[in-house]
DNA sequence: CGGCTCTTTGAGAGTGCTCAATGTACGTGG
DNA sequence: CCACGTACATTGAGCACTCTCAAAGAGCCG
């Protein structure tokens, strides 16, 4: 758990296409790369708690991160789901260097751990660094409003049909009509905010509007029948 | 409607103290302040639409000010509620300058609109400035995510008792144990996520926990009762 | 006092959760 | 290579919650 590994040319191609740094000039991308160290963990591992001291922030390289709150009776709701290229934890910067929800591997991951101390500095001398830092934020409450809309507005079929179809947005651009989940179901049944039975009996709602599944595996027969649900 | 007033002393000394500006120094504080106008609105006057280019973002000096998201059938959901002090909008710069969200006067309001064009520049060059900007956009992003975890963790008369008690903590520094609702319940219950017919049926609820409710006074005499919840 | 808006109350239906049991996939070890 | 075990996924039944619709009550301003 928490294995440090040294950073290979891999991690640092896919740190300098992050949204986080893509736009940076060179020489500040040295920089911030060198406030940064590289890590391992394994499934179900806990990064970080809720309330505590937050010496870091982070950079997913592979795998995926859940990040969740907990009720005074133990049941957890999940906040976001953070894979490759994305940052997390780095509004704890703002608020006060305490971390304000728990973070937790969901899968083996590899993260790019950046000094928070360090990255102040940066913000105080590089404004480019800041530009990008705050796309980072708004981008993150942008999700973030949209998921309280979204819970709001829509049933559990509803909103498993958004996730379908914004993926199969993303995946393929658009002329393949089959795509794979990237994560576990009872993960993204935590995403969408359903129990998983519930995203269970959403999929099989969907068979009816050209929706088959098998495993992770997801065919889309009519794109059209889904948006109307 | 948008009738344009002219700053006077009153404003100036709410904008200065607001999170956004109360850290800045006298100098760029003056150079932020020109890149604002005041303006009033009546109720339900619409501010800015979804999708709409984002040439402002705002503060508000008296009043409240509702953000929230339309479903295909038009059916609304609440985002957020932003009150004097408080900043909106301001993520649209981000996000290729369109608002991502409807906002609209809850009331009659008097509000601070800011040219994103001017406060780019002004981010580029201070510092200062960016880090004051980043802290508002942090503690949104907070605002949100407790949002998510609040709908999906507590049913209607617990979302209800953590509002009381916070509304408790921030009036009076906790030595009184009443206050006024700051808005209109169907307002408040937009913003806890309820339709009003369960706000108020909540209410009745909490009246076994020592809550009493004349108008938009609220009187709590059992504060534990309310965290027990 | 009358009219309007906001709020409360009641009844009914829909939606998703919990609990429990069955099915299925995957990885391990015999 | 197959048997087994464990974790994950599906299915069903019952229940709790909140929404919707409809009507009655309260507060506020003219």
């Amino acid at each position: 758990m928490n294995k440090m590994l040294k950073m290979n040319h891999r991690d640092r191609e896919i740190l300098l296409s992050t949204p986080l740094m893509s736009g940076l000039n060179p020489a500040l991308g040295r920089r911030v790369m060198e406030s940064a160290a590289v890590f391992g963990a394994e499934a179900k591992d806990v990064l970080f708690r809720e309330g505590a001291e937050a010496e870091n922030f982070y950079v997913v390289l592979s795998g995926y991160v859940r990040l969740f709150r907990l009720s005074r009776e133990g049941r957890e709701a999940d906040i976001g789901v953070y894979g490759p290229g994305e940052t997390f934890g780095e509004c704890a910067m703002f608020l006060g260097c305490k971390y304000s929800f728990n973070a937790q591997a969901a899968e083996p991951v590899t993260l790019a751990r950046f000094d928070v101390a360090k990255i102040r500095q940066i913000m105080t001398e590089e404004p480019e660094f800041s530009m990008a830092l705050m796309g980072v934020l708004a981008h993150h409450l942008h999700d973030a409003r949209e998921n309280v809309a979204n819970d709001r507005l829509h049933t559990a079929p509803q909103r498993v049909a958004n996730y379908l179809l914004e993926m199969l947005q993303h995946s393929g651009a658009g002329n393949s009509n089959s795509f794979r989940l990237p994560f576990q179901k009872s993960l993204l049944a935590g995403k969408l905010g359903l129990a998983p039975e519930a995203l269970s009996r959403a999929f099989s709602m969907l068979k009816t509007s050209g929706v088959s599944i098998r495993g992770r595996m997801v065919q889309i027969t009519d794109a059209e029948a889904l948006r109307r649900i």
